[in-house]
DNA sequence: CGACGTTTTGACTTTATTCAAAACGGGTGG
DNA sequence: CCACCCGTTTTGAATAAAGTCAAAACGTCG
């Protein structure tokens, strides 16, 4: 659960600092600025592992602005299948809905801090601020994009296809042969987020093995060896 | 393609019109007001059924404002594969990216109208008005949860569950038994939009059929003949 | 009325899932 | 430090769900 819930102003958060803890090959995510207006209001939090920080279903009071560590976002249905909507990296903003209720849920993936706003003051700092507004327009925008892109991969690809854009995606856009990265999620995390079972994930990774597209010295070592054949098989 | 560019000002355009358009059954679409602070600039283009708006690729200068008839965004792969990413109805507005180029095509399922705003006077008019800053910031955050439940209808629902879900969006929100509306759109679209194949759809809804919990006078014509059961299938 | 595009139905194939079990790895306590 | 334990990952064999290929039925529009 809440580790820590620190009643520390924004404004002396080293909020540019979370870069330190940003893991070997990860996509670079150096978001200049935190919600300014808002500063004074703003908590941080620290979650450990796999602790929740909201629930599909819980009233969403706040919104949160990741500074460290991954969180994936998951919708689950009655009988327990469950879809990881994203994996949100630091910088990135979560809990922005419509309606009053979190549609979705929140956990760490690995250890995480954000910084919590009140949404009331979200909603009042977006009629007066402009420049807040457009951050804001700017996040959604993105997320926008980032969920109709994944509509395609998991409605429209093939499994090899689907492991080999998430690979790619984690690797970051400047991804070469002999890159090293991190894989910060387990088999079932990439299972659930591209809609596939664990089996098919260690299937398609290993049949890249011994392809030669990637080598792992152990399952969350992700190294790419052949750049171009999964740039091919995610048609980029 | 586009069969009228009229220069007419937006402020002498009946959007609420669009209402008696409106198909049985369909869902509710009121959207109470166009982007005022753009209207002297707003153009009105109608596009005959299956023309396109933009395509994927195209730079994205402008954005557009549904106000009669259903528009189908799409992307497609390489080699053909499409995903349907939404139909959007009157009301909503499409075209809205951070990038320079249309991440998606939009065509017209049936004949449209829409209004046409240039992305320059938008990007001034969230700048300066904060009434279009939230009106547009409301219309993505409902674009993402759309997208977010999509994920997860594509990504880990069954085709019979896929295709009840699809029909009870369709009919909207308060349907009941023996409620009739018109499917406005082919098989091959239904089945791009559920991440199926029209034999598969075709089939679902003829096991609907047979199983008493939708009648078919002809192909488009749906009517629910058992919602409960549709909705457990949906699991709502 | 005839032709073409769409939808439906049928038979077979493919892909990913399911169920099952073995291998691996990291952490704990002896 | 090593052995053991538990959760994760990998591998294998069988199954199921949806896809593919093919053709017939339907409807619509000249």
């Amino acid at each position: 659960m809440l580790t820590a819930v620190n009643a520390i102003p924004a404004s002396s958060i080293p909020v540019r600092g979370a870069i330190a803890l940003r893991p070997t090959g990860a996509r670079p995510l150096p978001r200049p600025a935190t919600l300014a207006p808002l500063a004074d209001r703003a908590r941080r939090i620290a979650l450990d592992r796999d602790a929740t920080l909201f629930s599909e279903g819980d009233d969403a009071s706040r919104i949160y602005e990741v500074t460290s560590g991954i969180v994936r976002l998951t919708k689950t249905l009655a009988d327990g299948r469950r879809q990881v909507l994203d994996f949100v990296d630091s910088g990135r903003f979560i809990g922005l809905h419509e309606d009053a209720l979190h549609g979705a849920t929140a956990e760490a993936v690995t250890p995480v801090t954000v910084i919590c706003y009140e949404s009331a003051g979200v909603a009042r700092a977006v009629a007066e601020d402009a420049a807040t507004a457009q951050r804001l327009l700017a996040e959604l925008l993105g997320a926008a994009a980032r969920a109709e892109s994944r509509l395609v991969v998991v409605g429209r690809m093939t499994a090899e296809e689907r492991v080999a854009s998430f690979l790619l995606a984690r690797a970051g856009d400047e991804a070469a042969d002999g890159d090293v990265f991190k894989l910060q999620m387990g088999r079932a995390d990439i299972a659930d987020y591209l809609a596939l079972t664990v089996e098919t994930v260690s299937r398609t990774l290993s049949r890249f093995k011994a392809q030669g597209l990637v080598a792992m010295t152990d399952a969350h070592s992700i190294e790419l060896t052949d750049v171009d054949a999964l740039r091919d098989l995610a048609s980029m």
